[in-house]
DNA sequence: ATCGTACTTGTACATCCGTACAAGTTAAGA
DNA sequence: TCTTAACTTGTACGGATGTACAAGTACGAT
């Protein structure tokens, strides 16, 4: 085809890269269910066929959006883990943590988003699952391995329902509940 | 048109209600996101066109869906109320509900899948809240309201996790979180 | 310098989608 | 019996979708 516009810069990587990023953002606003190649390719300004070009399937591209959205909380879970590290009370701590967590409902939703399609999906199911068995070291040092997943499967339960009902954290609550759990 | 097959017995209701289960079952499998109108009435055995009478659109055609779901889990949890007023012991009793709520992973995908919807859609939000707060009233009775919501965020955290990767629910260390957060 | 491969881009196509609707059918009331 | 409104059904249509692909372009290897 005459392929009137110039074409730009090359830098695949980059490319691949922006895509998984665009398509990150699209599952957050649409839902996986909702999510489209060219939902994708017109929020990472790229052609239509960039995103067949790196990700042969459709569904390819979505596993390379939450790829992403976990890469990035991945980093935010080590941050969560020095400020355990030098926290005086670790259950206000956490309670913080999970506070600022949920100042960002994109972010929350997108987790959520991944584990309803991991359910579904065989695929998608590892990913899933290393997630959740991505523990704070500090939180396991501190109250052993079997308590520290109980607590993140409060905390789990306390986002959910904050992010259902769109409301604030109950934080005195959520402290409260965790000291139980931790003694 | 020339409607050649001739026309089933009337009865309106039921074929309502039928759409309704037809759509809960294909949000279900296939999650709302990829639910059409084209699907539920293949499920429900009924032509294409019985959905857009009954449902004018398709997200009343999913919201019926997910309504019906929730009638069938409101039903069972006052068989949850029942039976743990008669418990001996209420974590044992609570774990063992649980245990057999993920039985059907099914209607637990469906559950969750309701949440997801809701954290995006306006017009779904009630709906998942009035079911987030539909708490065993043996429950606020036996631990306090404020506990039970624990509980209750607890065992959402536990279900998330059991259905996300798969596996058996971990009886003894649920049954003895629930017993730390009562005391 | 040229060649070939990897990359880029626009477009094509079959399929599916939500929704509209006309035609036919039942049943209840006048 | 006739009328009328509610219900049933098949089909139509504009638009979106996943994917394929031909045509064009950049750039490292030779």
């Amino acid at each position: 085809m005459t392929a009137r516009r110039p074409q730009r810069a090359r830098d695949p990587e980059a490319r691949k890269a922006a895509l998984a990023a665009a398509a990150m953002e699209v599952v957050a606003e649409n839902g996986v269910g909702r999510t489209t190649h060219r939902a994708v390719a017109a929020r990472a300004g790229l052609p239509l066929g960039a995103t067949t070009y790196y990700y042969p399937t459709l569904d390819d591209l979505i596993a390379a959006g939450l790829r992403h959205a976990l890469d990035t909380l991945k980093t935010e879970l080590q941050a969560w883990d020095e400020r355990l590290r030098e926290a005086p009370d670790m259950p206000e701590a956490l309670t913080q943590l999970v506070q600022e967590y949920l100042a960002d409902r994109r972010q929350v939703r997108i987790e959520y988003e991944l584990f309803v399609t991991a359910a579904r999906s065989e695929a998608l199911r590892p990913l899933a699952e290393a997630w959740l068995n991505d523990i704070p070291e500090t939180l396991i040092a501190t109250v052993g391995i079997s308590t520290a997943r109980d607590i993140c499967a409060l905390l789990d339960g306390f986002i959910l329902q904050a992010l259902v009902s769109d409301t604030e954290l109950d934080a005195e609550r959520l402290t409260a509940a965790i000291r139980k759990l931790s003694s």
